[in-house]
DNA sequence: AGGTTTTCTTAACCTAGATCAAGCTGCTTT
DNA sequence: AAAGCAGCTTGATCTAGGTTAAGAAAACCT
């Protein structure tokens, strides 16, 4: 298999520079991984071992409550990272599913290699730091719109912002994410189309 | 006024080690205030201009919408940290008021000074990233619970996680925190109290 | 200490979105 | 090409929580 890290090297340069030893030094933490539709990279249950950043295809997380509801927590498309985080972080059972959507490449890191990552090149604190307070703020505002917005603005605004997701997932999970039921959202896409 | 870095010190120390040479250098980039109840310390529309660290009393982090209503993001109580980060971050008007809910001590860092602190003693980028992390996984269960439990759920979870805020803070302010109506919370209440 | 403002409560009525159930469409898989 | 499943739609009915309005109780001045 060909492990190509140009996306990860393109994507952390955006944000931090690199000496090509140090672009070495990462790359030998990282690895390539290919997974099918429908594969299980996180389990509820089980530790959370890596960090997986997305090359090419499409993941959600999602959390399962006592009734066996489904929740989608996180999308993820190309150049997104995805985990249950505080399992990663804290090495204990995960709360969260993450599962492939579609055949995908991903590029891993186990938490001990983030770890000597973080030693090794402390640049890596600020890359970090700067992507979880973008995420920080995301879903800061996701909280906010949750609560100020209607279902149908919640959706509309998903639609603007994410057109390629509306265009690869299941309008199930969409309507999960956004926090209303599918058929709820059936009903709001028939209104769209008899009005625009 | 006397400036007592000392709360800050100690919470920083939790997470990274600092040489005296180092605490000396980064206090020097602090600056210690007290603020009245009621005093806002960011405004919607105005550049959050700082970091606000909180030594000693009690915030909200509020949004106000088109139609005038509240919607609490972020309470702050000590050894919490408070601000509009977005706007903080980009130097681009807030979307939030910050506001004291009791006479307070904050200890703040404005952006120049944040941006030199990271430069001149680089282990801040672990100890925000680590701090980020922390609340990142906060508001993704805070989003998850939002969406699958009822209100009352919430609202029990809420006051023993948070058992200071629930004596602290006005009820309906909670309420708003929750993602609902004051009225709702006093009927909630009324049940709890006619049974427990 | 009395008046004003803020917060909390109660009650009647209302609605956004849920639930349940059934049928439809279109992929896969064999 | 049939069967089976996964996803989407539609309709009837229901409910958690919202809204409006008014009064009661604290808290906060001066």
């Amino acid at each position: 298999m060909t492990a190509d890290y140009s996306s990860i090297l393109e994507y952390v340069g955006r944000v931090i520079t690199l000496s090509d030893q140090e672009k070495a030094l990462f790359t030998s933490f990282l690895r390539y991984r290919k997974v099918r539709k429908r594969q299980y990279i996180v389990q509820q249950g089980a530790v959370c071992q890596h960090e997986t950043f997305v090359v090419k295809g499409c993941f959600r997380a999602f959390y399962i409550d006592d009734h066996g509801k489904e929740y989608v927590v996180q999308f993820a498309l190309e150049n997104w990272w995805v985990a249950d985080l505080r399992s990663f972080l804290t090495q204990t059972p995960a709360d969260y599913y993450v599962e492939a959507l579609e055949n995908s490449e991903i590029i891993q890191i186990d938490f001990d290699s983030m770890e000597e990552l973080y030693r090794q090149i402390p640049q890596f604190n600020t890359f970090f730091r700067i992507l979880m307070q973008r995420a920080f703020i995301v879903l800061q505002q996701r909280i906010v719109s949750s609560y100020s917005k209607t279902a149908e603005e919640r959706y509309l605004e998903f639609i603007k912002r994410y057109p390629q997701i509306e265009q690869r997932v299941p309008q199930y999970m969409i309507a999960s994410y956004l926090g209303f039921t599918p058929e709820f959202l059936s009903r709001l896409r028939q209104q769209q189309t008899h009005r625009g």
